[in-house]
DNA sequence: TGTGAAAAGGCGCAAAC
DNA sequence: GTTTGCGCCTTTTCACA
């Protein structure tokens, strides 16, 4: 893998990942170089696994996911093993997008989506809440959404 | 558009989430289809909005952006304009991925990305705490990352 | 690294059934 | 929804500066 990421690549991540559609000689327009070297870059870079995939972004709404909850877990017990079960669990979760580990407060935050309160609560209460050694949940609900992108910063 | 979404349809939806690159014909093979019908299956949840865009996901570690941070954020005055005006900042910051309206303690929800301590520092003394009327801006740290999706519940 | 060109196969898209 | 087909375009490679 070859590090410090150029000016150029910078621009074609830029580029791709606020639309994975382009194909190779439309960002090499975009970046004024000749096909072929964009290519190599872009297949490169997805090699080194600096472009991890690419997918498909759904509207939340339209899915009838209107809902979008914060919740603070703490746990009663922090041996290993209890922390690991609670970790695939979590991934095993559909609803949750998201899972920290975090300093200070709590032990995990999560980001939850649902369709309404009913089923965020049903969620919380028949599968978060039934899992051992969960302590506390504090649910911090969004009521609304000023920004949601997955393009990361680069400079 | 038509709304309810059939279970070939969220097979498809379920597909493209994970892997944005897969051909319509892939798809079709997939979910025990022909072509034509796939195509216009995607062609039309494309028209519809449902599948808004397809984007690159980047490895923020190998772009440097080792930490992710919870920023609640309280204003002191909450007149129309001081909020649209916060949040118009808030969607031309790059380094801000995520921000929400909050019920209950905070105005404000923020995910934060940065290469370390140092530059999300930075961000927070230069940016973030140098706009009018921020009253308060608990930082919240990820110590390390469990789950990251962009994938929604089809359920 | 860059440029230009070229092969091959795949893919989007539409028509007819 | 199916099968068929056309033609463009994309990807991928090579020789060369």
């Amino acid at each position: 893998m070859q590090n410090p990421l150029g000016p150029i690549d910078r621009k074609i991540l830029r580029l791709l990942q606020h639309n994975g559609d382009l194909t190779a000689a439309e960002v090499a327009e975009k970046v004024e170089l000749s096909q072929s070297p964009c290519w190599r870059r872009i297949h490169r870079m997805q090699e080194d696994g600096l472009i991890e995939r690419k997918v498909a972004l759904l509207n939340p709404k339209l899915l009838g996911l209107s809902m979008t909850v914060f919740v603070n877990i703490k746990l009663s017990a922090h041996g290993r093993s209890n922390l690991e079960e609670f970790e695939q669990a979590i991934v095993g979760y559909p609803e949750v997008l998201e899972c920290y580990t975090m300093a200070g407060g709590s032990d995990y935050l999560l980001k939850v989506v649902a369709k309404d309160i009913a089923g965020y609560e049903r969620f919380l209460r028949d599968q978060l809440l039934q899992r051992p050694h969960v302590q506390e949940a504090h649910s911090n609900i969004a009521m609304s959404e000023v920004k949601r992108t997955t393009e990361l910063p680069l400079d």
